[in-house]
DNA sequence: GCTGTGCTTAC
RNA sequence: UUUGUAAGCACAGC
């Protein structure tokens, strides 16, 4: 298990223990953990290749005269002087063609952030619960896929309940955000200094905006923060609900504002979701309707809807992949499936094929070096239990795409490295054949 | 075990 | 004009 580097500090060590000895502890006196010397190892945790902000400051240009800027950042917080600045927002545009807004904070906002993230980090993984599994260190989305796959074959769950939660970082509410950093927190100046970023307001083309609601885009803190309201919002109620209210077995897995809930009873589910909507409007939080779906799923789920005269149990999305009802071929029992969204990789497909069609005109550019790294890269995402199929496919897909590119390079006068080709080939495809090129010049994968 | 490049995914 | 957190992999170094 890796730890964060919050952790590892020594001050911070001692606020993990006392977090975990007493967790009813509101901490005080938090902020004199903000020393020049944890505010100079947040600049170095940041990102260094990161945009700049609304200042312009990038993380190179911060770092000169690096010592008097956070002596006096220093003594900006602890003098109650500390402001943050705007955040920059710039529009993506997705894959899908929609636009997506992204916020760059300025860069000694993010140092100061980056050093508070580590104080609360250090209180609050002591009190976050199990099943939550997004943004924490330690934990990642194939655990959260792990916990779901163990708790569909091995509990008593018949039915699934996919929860999204509508623009969920957006929709933050800052009073009860405060209030719930309260339970832990009794330092005011530290409060004062988190509510500030909450309230820091965008900037677009100099046009500014306050923030009255959310948790700002691109700020090192949103994640914690996300967690931190869902924990009190959610986690706490949930595992309340699951003791007390509920008839049969339930289990969740929750990433950030995606959950995943497994129910024996339909009648618990259905009694859940609604609890569930009234829980989440007390906090200004809402399900999204399209996204949001009981299913009858599971060991059972395939003889119950069977005899109902009903089809084939239908299927979920959770973290990037299908999930779906299927039995093992040797015994017939029942196995979790699990396919790659498939829309998603048809999407990733193309882009490799756009960066391949550019490299044909950067002869020192290697692809296959490159390809090599890209395709290394994707293998750990698509090697989940499970989902060996999309894996050959998609691999092969790469490698038909990398083969047409160089073809086309061919054509204009290089020559095709069929030996160098096969060997990553194989490589990469070990069941596959590949046949040698001579005389008819083609390469079969 | 730790650092640093490069790449991927989740949200 | 490509932010944030986390995880993984490859390579390099100690």
């Amino acid at each position: 298990m890796t730890q964060s580097i919050g952790q590892t500090l020594p001050g911070l060590i001692r606020l993990h223990e006392a977090a975990r000895r007493d967790r009813r502890l509101r901490f005080n006196n938090l902020l004199h953990h903000v020393m020049v010397e944890l505010l100079e190892k947040a600049y170095y945790g940041l990102n260094r290749r990161a945009a700049s902000g609304v200042d312009g400051e990038d993380w190179k240009s911060y770092g000169e005269g690096l010592q008097a800027r956070l002596i006096e950042l220093h003594t900006r917080l602890h003098t109650n002087r500390y402001k943050p600045q705007h955040v920059k927002r710039i529009w993506l545009t997705k894959a899908n063609g929609k636009q997506r807004p992204i916020g760059i904070a300025a860069i000694e906002d993010k140092v100061v952030q980056q050093a508070l993230a580590w104080i609360l980090e250090a209180i609050y993984e002591r009190d976050f619960l199990g099943f939550s599994y997004g943004f924490r260190p330690g934990r990642s989305q194939h655990q959260a896929l792990d916990a779901v796959y163990m708790a569909i074959t091995v509990r008593k769950i018949s039915w699934v309940l996919d929860a999204d939660i509508k623009g969920f970082f957006d929709a933050i509410d800052h009073t009860w955000m405060m209030r719930f950093l309260a339970h832990r927190i009794a330092d005011k100046r530290l409060l004062r200094i988190i509510e500030r970023t909450l309230k820091c307001g965008v900037d677009e083309n100099g046009k500014r905006e306050r923030t009255v609601v959310g948790t700002p885009q691109g700020a090192v803190l949103s994640p914690l923060l996300g967690n931190i309201y869902l924990h009190y919002v959610l986690d706490l109620w949930v595992h309340q609900w699951r003791k007390r209210m509920a008839r049969g077995e339930m289990t969740i897995v929750r990433y950030a504002d995606d959950s995943v809930i497994g129910l024996q009873h339909r009648d618990d589910g259905q009694r859940f979701v609604r609890e569930l909507k009234e829980r989440l409007g007390k906090f200004g939080l809402s399900l999204n309707d399209e996204k949001t779906r009981l299913i009858e799923f599971g060991r059972f789920a395939q003889n119950n809807r069977a005899q109902r005269g009903k089809g084939k149990p239908e299927t979920f999305d959770f973290l990037g992949f299908t999930h779906m009802c299927s039995r093992r071929r040797s015994d017939g029992g029942f196995t979790l499936k699990r396919y790659t969204i498939a829309k998603r990789q048809r999407e990733k497909l193309k882009q490799v094929k756009q960066v391949l069609k550019r490299t044909r005109h950067r002869h020192r550019f290697d692809v296959g070096r490159w390809l090599k790294r890209v395709v290394q890269g994707y293998l750990n995402y698509f090697a989940v239990p499970g989902n060996r199929r999309a894996l050959d496919a998609f691999r092969a897909e790469v490698c038909r795409a990398w083969l047409r590119a160089l073809r086309r390079r061919s054509q204009k006068g290089a020559g095709l490295p069929w030996k160098k080709m096969a060997r990553l080939i194989r490589q990469f495809i070990p069941s596959v054949r590949v046949l040698h090129p001579y005389p008819n010049q083609r390469l079969r994968v």
